[in-house]
RNA sequence: GGCUGGGUAGCUCAGCUGGUUAGAGCACGGCACUCAUAAUGCCGGGGUCGCGGGUUCGAGUCCCGCCCCAGCUACCA
């Protein structure tokens, strides 16, 4: 079976990761981990894009050598993900000898199937001496460099190489329409759509001035565009162009934040297409993360590191916050008000206190020990049913705000059933059947949530597991969900899953 | 300027192809309960659905105009 193949955008590295990367990474890995549940083989890939121009400034500028600049970046990065239990199954990294040879391999597929669509032409544009590059009309204010206005911009030509992407506009027009390529959500798609309608234009493909890059095959003196060579990560991670490199692409998703759709959507499927590759599934574009209403900019003051709010509530706390209050599709604002409102409220008071008052219970009157009980036929497993069909639903449909909120509605309905059905007051008047009928759902219930809360925050859904008296982690563990068991288990109340400081 | 979205309770948002008194969560006020992390449950106050016209027996929900906000407007990773 072939594995869903499931990508983030790689990171370009001017500096630290904050919190607008972490929202792709959790959400891509939330989604991965989605899958994983579900028993379907997955591989999930991240990574990093070291061929940009600015490579060779900030290594000198930090005192260091290229290479041992990117080492060090690529291992704080990937460190990071990590640290927010990032599942990634590999990390690919363009400078990697496997990425060069894919990125030749594509553009000499190319070459020889469409011979035509490679071609040598002048590219004339306005040079900015302060950035060392080309600006496009949007970086240009009254005829200067928006970064530079004290120096000219000097009209530049220079021999590239084109793509004839032009010749590509009404095939991938036709594989959105038809929906063999997906373009998620339909606001990035609208938007796609209408550049796509009005034509495209033909891009220059290699650099001539650049130290620093993949050369460019048949052309030694030039280098691969960055932006031409980035995309095709996705493809050399595989192992293309080796054989069998089919047995994980085509990709079923790639996650990108919404600034990058156009590369994806249009320069990205035309590519392949001229290549003879098959396109991807989908690619789905996210919002961002705002600060104060402002976009999350590290040169303005309004970013937030991850170390801060990671130190604030924790790693899985961080995740549920990002895609329970921002969501995977508009941009959303982060703010420590929100995160303290959202940890207090679903997870200390909701979900964390839901686990202490089941299992104290259980413990105080089952001594722990689950007994085999009657059917599960009580109104919360009923809520159950529908709060999983919810879930589903909202996770299938890439919603991830949707399915961490059907995580609280069942929260929220055991909680009711807890006061409804007052287990305290049937154990004061000796009502034990009655008692048992009503500790089994709860107990069901428990297991179904760490279930459910695992592609959000599989280490506090693993600690749940545990407390439930379960083997192993609840990591594909989908039938449970389904048809929660907790019979015979040997049940502990577990430490404080989300313990509120003291100072707020 | 053009294009694409959006403007609904203090805040964040649901409201599908038009149809009973416009909903949820959070916040706020009151009541109840004690298993639980002073946690939870119930009840309640609160909205001219951006503005102005129009179609219709009937419009947040369709049409026209206007105002405001956001994104895109392509070789920046």
């Amino acid at each position: 079976m072939k594995p869903y193949y499931i990508t983030t955008a790689i990171d370009y590295s001017n500096g630290d990761p904050h919190v607008g990367h972490a929202l792709e990474k959790v959400g891509a890995d939330a989604l991965a981990r989605w899958h994983r549940l579900r028993g379907e083989p997955v591989r999930f890939i991240m990574g990093m894009d070291e061929n940009a121009q600015k490579v060779i400034q900030a290594a000198e500028a930090a005192g260091r050598t290229p290479a041992e600049w990117l080492d060090a970046m690529s291992e704080r990065f990937d460190a990071t993900w990590r640290r927010l239990e990032c599942s990634h199954d590999d990390w690919i990294r363009t400078t990697e000898p496997r990425h060069v040879r894919g990125v030749t391999a594509l553009i000499e597929a190319i070459r020889a199937r469409n011979p035509d669509d490679l071609y040598v032409g002048e590219y004339e544009g306005l040079y900015c001496v302060g950035c060392e590059e080309f600006k496009s009309e949007s970086q240009i204010r009254d005829g200067r460099c928006i970064e530079h206005p004290s120096r000219d911009l000097i009209p530049t030509r220079e021999r590239n190489t084109f793509f004839r992407l032009s010749r590509w506009r009404d095939p991938v027009l036709a594989a959105i329409r038809s929906g063999a390529f997906r373009v998620e959500p339909a606001i990035r798609r609208n938007e796609v759509l209408r550049v796509l309608e009005d034509g495209l234009q033909d891009i220059s493909i290699s650099r001539g001035r650049l130290p620093w890059g993949i050369p460019f095959p048949g052309a030694a003196d030039q280098t691969v565009y960055v932006w031409f060579d980035a995309l095709i990560n996705y493809l050399s991670v595989t192992g293309y162009p080796d054989a069998g490199y089919d047995g994980l692409w085509p990709a079923d998703l790639h996650v990108i934040g919404k600034g990058i759709t156009r590369f994806h959507c249009i320069v990205w499927p035309a590519m392949l297409l001229a290549a003879g590759v098959p396109l991807p599934h989908m690619v789905w574009a996210h919002g961002y993360v705002q600060w104060g209403g402002a976009k999350v900019s590290k040169s303005e003051g309004t970013s937030v590191s991850i170390d801060s709010a990671i130190a604030r509530h924790g790693p899985d706390a961080l995740r549920w916050f990002l895609l329970r209050e921002i969501g995977f599709e508009n941009d959303g604002d982060f703010s420590f008000e929100r995160f303290d409102a959202r940890y207090d409220g679903d997870l200390a008071n909701g979900l964390g206190n839901l686990v202490a008052r089941v299992t104290a219970m259980i413990e105080k009157y089952w001594n722990g020990v689950v007994p085999a009980g009657p059917a599960p036929a009580e109104p919360l497993d009923a809520a159950g049913d529908r709060c999983l069909a919810e879930y589903t639903a909202a996770m299938d449909a890439i919603d991830l705000k949707g399915g961490a909120a059907a995580i609280s509605q069942l929260v929220s309905e055991a909680n009711g059933y807890i006061v409804a059905t007052a287990p305290w007051a049937l154990a004061k008047a000796g009502e034990d059947a009655r008692l048992d009928f009503v500790l089994g759902p709860l107990a069901r219930c428990l297991l179904r949530l760490s279930v459910m809360a695992s592609p959000f925050m599989p280490a506090k859904a693993q600690a749940m597991w545990t407390a439930l008296g379960q083997e192993r982690s609840p990591e594909g563990a989908w039938r449970v969900a389904q048809q929660p068991d907790v019979a015979g288990a040997r049940i502990a109340k577990p430490e404080n899953l989300f313990p509120k400081p003291a100072t707020s």
